[in-house]
DNA sequence: GTCTATAAGGGGATAGAC
DNA sequence: GTCTATCCCCTTATAGAC
């Protein structure tokens, strides 16, 4: 039975950024000391200069990361010709609860370092046009000509996403809590695709 | 004709937090230091000091009023007795709306500083409960009591704040810019309520 | 109330020993 | 490769003149 992860490998160099990418991603940029992270990994201050030259270039290692986490997975699914229009609803939003529930401070990490400075790995994919040409798109497009796309895309990801961003809140006001949290994202896997087809029909 | 805002009372003080506003907004809080306030608002930094002791004090003010602004107003359309549960959505969507198209980083800006650190204006509001006893919730009930309203409530606000969340990313990909983010946003006001009577009915 | 000057400390980065 | 000690700039906050 194999393990995704060996018990621990953890060289100097991985156990520095296992612990940036904790402190960062709970902190965000500006509130992380490389003092904190120094700690975390359990090393000496020093050696973070030394293998990452400085707290921007550890950084953007790894927002590159997490970038290619919350961004990567979206075009296979979109681009699967196999499946129809309502699979790969199906399959997006399965597979997001999946690797959001896992990660729930990714996307407010991502989305909100994203909005202060530019990351050209972004701005190179050339999202909109990859997008725009998918198989989904064009599914989306056959079935509803009278629909622009990205109110629908806009619309399913926010159903899956705005929970994670709005978790903190939601523990705050008492609306819910870390384990019924699990629940209710679990019951959104069923949910969330349901209403995507009655919305597909709505006129 | 009356207008909102006379044109410019601006005491010191007011414009130290009208530039508090600003720069919080759209740096947050470990970001922002307090020249870059005391430059926006014209003034000395030693002012800034006089006037709100230290930043956390004067950040504290600035957030209060925009949590305000986020949750303030979303008790009274949702306890409007005069609404059916289908003008109330109509009137939470177009609300919700307007007032972030004027504040777009208002949501990130909340969401974000709210996980951060616990405000106890959020956690003393009591939000769970008086949302839970609202007219909107009862009458989400009575139509469909074999649904969590809270599904239903996270599924409208993500289809109504997303957009602003994930707007810096939605530049930065090309998939909008800022006049055509205005357009989507208004068209919204008419198509999310559609959607959101199709998701009432769904089953 | 508003300014200049400065204290006090935090935090990123490096020198140099081992 | 890893550590300790230290540099030095940046930032918050205050003292004190006007």
């Amino acid at each position: 039975m194999a393990k995704k992860k060996i018990e621990t490998p953890a060289t100097t160099e991985e156990k520095i950024k296992e612990a940036a990418r904790k402190v960062f991603m709970r902190k965000g940029f500006s509130a992380t000391r490389t003092r904190d992270i120094a700690e975390e990994a359990g090393i000496n201050l020093a050696l973070l200069n030394y293998y990452f030259r400085s707290k921007q270039r550890l950084f953007e290692e790894v927002m590159q990361e997490k970038i290619q986490k919350l961004l990567g997975t979206l075009v296979p699914i979109m681009n699967d010709a196999e499946l129809t229009l309502e699979e790969k609803i199906e399959g997006i939003v399965s597979h997001y609860i999946d690797v959001l529930s896992a990660n729930p401070d990714l996307p407010m990490f991502v989305l909100n370092e994203l909005g202060k400075n530019n990351f050209s790995i972004v701005k190179n994919a050339n999202l909109d046009k990859v997008i725009s040409q998918s198989s989904f798109v064009k599914q989306l497009r056959e079935r509803r000509n009278d629909l622009n796309p990205v109110h629908f895309i806009i619309s399913i990801f926010g159903m899956i996403i705005f929970p994670f961003v709005a978790r903190p809140m939601m523990f705050l006001t008492g609306m819910t809590n870390e384990k019924s949290f699990i629940l209710l994202m679990n019951e959104r896997k069923a949910l969330v695709p349901v209403w995507a087809k009655a919305m597909l029909k709505a006129k």
